[in-house]
DNA sequence: GGACACATGTAACGGGTTACATGATTTC
DNA sequence: GAAATCATGTAACCCGTTACATGTGTCC
């Protein structure tokens, strides 16, 4: 749902877009290209959202009066850098203490597993390993991230505490991702069909759910 | 050189929320109000779109030839039921068997937590708590389907192994995030703050991923 | 001096959202 | 016979997307 809240004066509403965006000007003050890189290092796995979007988003929170804008030139271009303001901080804290909105997965390969009745046993296969595949790639991910922090290269180490408690939440998904994938291949490979369980094994699996 | 025109004899291209229509209605024909309720059940954990969205989306399908309309009348309402086409069902085998976009996972809860350093320690444990919960409901919700079934109460048992595949999957994520929930809380609580851990507490946080 | 990544945006469209409206059916 | 709840939609807005456009440093 992630309804906006309603900040103080009759200023837009903002979205959790908008206050993703402020909580990195939180941090220092950043150009428009600049907090692009720190959005898809930082929100790709937990809100992600196209870069021109941030363009868009920096110009509203100036707007709603949570931002200032400043341009400098480099060479004919002009460069637009953003700042928060104290408006901007307090919304930001608001945001921090209200309820949030329900988390959302959305995942075309899963859907296709679902109806998978309408191809072949391979095309289904294709799209576990997708899956599996895509987790797998995430995990590493963090993997590298961790890396780089071991090695002293991280920004901001002295919030990194944080960063790896997201990023173990989002990393334990992938890992029960990609133990899945290696399961339902194996499983769907013995049906050798696209239906080749019953009502009865269907039960006993989501029955198993969570068990170690 | 100049733009790509769109011919409008060309249909528009579809998204995946039209093959998610689609696949219910490659079951059988169905109403829009059955149309929803069976979107609500099986496609609420793995592509969630708002109701109203059905409607228009069902309309998408007739008139890019996918799928054939009929009204009839209940009262002085009338209720509109749609039907796949041949056409229908080719595209669905094309879209089956083609590659999918990628997953995408947005919880703001978890954005707040990435940035508790602008809250408190309480904000930052509610927002764990409220993860948590939310995912915990999704156990059991998945649990109570199994129930259902094993009552032979549910619809379309001899899906049931492709639908208990896809349970299963949501179910690991959730099973993952409850712990996550758990652990972190209890971490958090033993800070005491919303910045207790330094760098290499962060390192060895991620890199114990997926270890059991 | 060409290629190529990095940097910095704008334009237009549409899918998806929220909000609204009202008819039928069941419950108590 | 009131009040839920089930059923069936429409309207409008806007965020986010895709597609385009072009400048600037650097490497070879």
């Amino acid at each position: 749902m992630n309804t906006p809240i309603e900040s103080e004066s009759q200023a837009r509403r903002l979205t959790p877009t908008s206050y993703a965006v402020l909580a990195v000007l939180a941090l220092r003050e950043h150009s428009t290209y600049e907090l692009i890189k720190q959005m898809r290092l930082s929100m790709h796995y937990i809100w992600p959202r196209a870069e021109s979007n941030v363009y868009a988003e920096a110009k509203r929170l100036v707007a709603a009066g949570m931002a200032t804008s400043r341009k400098e030139a480099t060479g004919r271009r002009e460069r637009t850098t953003y700042a928060i303001t104290d408006a901007g901080r307090n919304a930001l804290e608001r945001w921090i203490s209200s309820p949030s909105g329900r988390a959302r997965y959305e995942a075309e390969a899963v859907v296709k597993v679902l109806f998978a009745e309408n191809g072949s046993v391979d095309d289904l296969l294709a799209s576990i390993r997708a899956i599996g595949a895509e987790a797998a790639a995430g995990v590493a991910h963090f993997q590298m991230v961790a890396d780089r922090y071991a090695a002293g290269e991280g920004e901001y180490p002295e919030r990194f505490g944080l960063s790896s408690l997201v990023a173990r939440l989002i990393g334990e998904q992938q890992a029960a991702t990609v133990r899945w994938a290696s399961w339902a291949e194996q499983v769907v490979t013995e049906w050798g069909t696209t239906s080749g369980a019953d009502a009865a094994w269907g039960v006993e699996t989501i029955r198993a759910i969570g068990r170690r």
